[in-house]
DNA sequence: TCACGTAACCTACTTCCGGTAAGTTACCCG
DNA sequence: CGGGTAACTTACCGGAAGTAGGTTACGTGA
């Protein structure tokens, strides 16, 4: 794959521990991506980085933190393509709309690695599973907070059952997305939308006014 | 660590491979739910089943393979009781109610187990991956099933749609029931069919009874 | 009841990979 | 230009997956 491009500059650089570190994690996003978690050995990522493996036990500490640092910084991105897609919207309804949408697309724009991300998290030890639910949490709190504007009259247990039903819908339904070349992250977030508006229907605002306008696209 | 019990009947029996097979199954699943995939060894499987590591080989081929043969035993099992839950039921949204409470009663009693089942079965390589989803579209194909008859007149593209966000909050509300001791498989169950009654309301049938009566305890 | 074939089983190994110790080299700064 | 530091390497260990080939218990027919 590389073989056309022995590095312009045929000598290896000395970079910058910042630098060599986000290198690290996008390889290491690649070939997570490409292999799956088991099947990825250290010594193709040091290799591809033009590295030698000590390297990134000196960064991450072992192959589960490595993975760790790659989660944690693609969910951060997506929750904050997420968060930034939900502040320009008027109501309820449209901040769900533009969440949703972003959210899919996304995933959809990354979905070789992020296939990983949805499914391979758990891979390793029970701590690193932990870790991976913490950055989950963040965007437990984020759809909570949403379904607390949404829905106030929600009691609270059902807000918390309900952030998490829509939180494994949304994931199921981005893997079915990567799945399904025919079927755009439009598709899926006016299905997610559709389901969650009327799942919520009991608990709805009185006050949301008679529909965006902009938002979506009628359920057809 | 055995020194002090040198196996009541210190001779160990020969079994026939029916009968090993499912002893190592059980011990696979308990192990694996212990420890996490990766953590279980081999050995250690080979150890309590009172066996060698190759004959592990002998009948599962790797330890991908026994993995595979755990979970496909497991969700074997647990779609049987789904279904003959919602055998005997009358209304659609009893099917429903019916079998979302067998699926989380079945998950709340095997949760240490099927902690494991619900995130570890990705762990592996791409074709165990595809192995384990391959169980799964059983499951959707059932759901696929209530669906249909659930909302006669959704288009096919929802019903398909539905199906994964229902599998994946299934799932998720699974795991959040297993973290939750003071939450019921009664209670997970109530907020599934609360939340999907109505999302689905859009396309539910229209000659569906005035609520079945001892069907799903009312929203609260 | 005893030989005998087969299937259950084990010992002993190779290989591969995660992880580490200890040494080396490039670069920055005075 | 010399010294110190931080990026980097080679060469190794231990443990677990997977295997080759031999051994022993058990059912079965004479």
């Amino acid at each position: 794959m590389n073989a056309a491009t022995p590095q312009p500059p045929a000598r290896r650089r000395r970079m910058s521990r910042a630098a060599r570190e986000q290198q690290m994690l996008d390889v290491a996003e690649e070939v997570f991506g490409e292999r799956g978690y088991q099947a990825t050995s250290m010594d193709e990522i040091a290799e591809r980085c033009g590295v030698s493996k000590p390297m990134l036990y000196e960064y991450f500490g072992s192959k589960d933190g490595l993975l760790v640092a790659c989660v944690t910084r693609s969910k951060a991105e997506l929750l904050d393509v997420t968060q930034k897609a939900m502040a320009g919207a008027a109501t309820p309804e449209d901040v769900l709309w533009r969440g949703m949408v972003a959210y899919f697309s996304f995933i959809d724009a990354h979905s070789d690695s992020f296939a990983m991300l949805l499914r391979e998290p758990t891979a390793a030890s029970p701590e690193t599973a932990e870790a991976v639910e913490a950055t989950r949490r963040q965007q437990s709190a984020l759809i909570a907070g949403v379904l607390a504007t949404f829905a106030p009259s929600a009691p609270a247990d059902v807000i918390e059952a309900y952030t998490q039903i829509i939180m494994g819908a949304s994931e199921r339904m981005a893997l079915w997305l990567t799945s399904r070349p025919d079927v755009s992250a439009e598709d899926a977030a006016r299905h997610m939308t559709d389901f969650c508006r009327q799942g919520l229907s009991p608990y709805l605002a009185p006050a949301s006014p008679p529909a965006g306008g902009e938002a979506p696209p009628e359920p057809r």
